[in-house]
DNA sequence: ACTTTTACTGACCATTTAGTCAAACCATTT
DNA sequence: AAATGGTTTGACTAAATGGTCAGTAAAAGT
């Protein structure tokens, strides 16, 4: 996978920075060629069009999230111990820009999603994972989609919107950074007390 | 406020459309005069430049999400009924692709969020209309900030994800449906126990 | 030594797009 | 019926932007 030349890897970079932030139609291929400190023509001597640059960015960043999202190791681990490493990692992802720019793209062109339906497990295994502990008797049942999508919710949505809600929380910068650094253990702590009580 | 002439209404409607799916770079002055059914010279008649046009729009739609998530009357409702209500307008507001809107905008440009800190309220009326109740013994304690993000996570999430959960749940369209019709309800009972129980 | 291949670029082209403007249109007033 | 003033538009312009291409330089192959 990784064979890839220098200059390659500069421009991956320097396009999945651009086009994350601004997005396909805002980003420039121009901007892109200055980050990679390349010049356009080359940029297009290794990716015909910006379409095409894109669509590398774009597939490659889904796949980063939905692995993330899917993978879950069925090692001997204890699920609380898993479940905590997962709600770390899954933090580390969303601090880059990355699941705004999915979601803005799809929002923009849904297509992007269909390509993908076809490659995608049918479930993920973070769901099958914990029905078989409950149905095997080690935990009280909860609906685990409901479960899935609220630890999703309550990883993601603080990180997406983290400006608006200093904002309307009107905490100070030091204040909001405490409360943020703490916010992945209350989760954590929230969700395994869930399902140690079950929730329907 | 809606002194507003049939033409100019149109033009902010077509032009709310077209900036919140396709955003400030992907929109053309010429699909918003289109989508108004007007000239592209009458679009720039009734607003100067799309710059003009773009900060018009987004102002009303931040607006309008600061208001619904500001608002909090203090009438003699229970609180419980009215936590209920505001769950409804919520997932009503995010029906529409607004905050995906201003969510991308603002990741494009965070100055964006300037000129909105000075008008805004020091703290959203939710937070301190709880902490009231609790420090009158009417409630259990919980951390008011954690409620408050949790709420708006659980709400918000899921309906800018849709697409993507739907996908990696693998449920079919009628299943999926049959759950986010009923995910509201299930989202406004977490709270109320969590509320009643006490949440740290 | 020479040819070929690969990496790279400046200069250019074609298209798109925000914005302008003079003229046309139309309702109201004089 | 002529003048007035607000509204609307087709045709245009200037700038931005994705993409091309001929040519250079250097590395690899013979």
């Amino acid at each position: 996978m990784s064979n890839l030349t220098e200059t390659e890897k500069k421009i991956l970079d320097a396009a999945k920075k651009v086009f994350e932030t601004q997005g396909y139609s805002g980003a420039r291929m121009q901007q892109i060629a200055d980050e990679a400190e390349i010049s356009k023509a080359s940029l297009h001597y290794y990716f015909r069009s910006k379409e095409n640059l894109f669509e590398r960015i774009f597939d490659e960043t889904m796949s980063d999230f939905m692995n993330l999202v899917s993978t879950w190791n069925d090692d001997s681990e204890h699920w609380e111990i898993k479940l905590r490493h997962f709600i770390i990692e899954f933090f580390d992802f969303l601090k880059t820009k990355s699941l705004l720019f999915i979601l803005g793209e799809i929002n923009r062109n849904p297509e992007l999603l269909l390509s993908r339906r076809k490659k995608s497990k049918p479930k993920a295994k973070f769901i099958s994972y914990f029905e078989n502990l409950q149905e095997a008797g080690k935990m009280k049942p909860s609906n685990m989609y409901v479960i899935y999508i609220f630890l999703h919710s309550l990883c993601a949505y603080p990180i997406l919107n983290a400006r608006i809600f200093q904002l309307s929380t009107g905490m100070n910068n030091h204040d909001f950074e405490v409360f943020m650094n703490n916010y992945p253990k209350t989760v954590a702590d929230l969700l395994i007390n869930a399902l140690k009580k079950g929730l329907k």
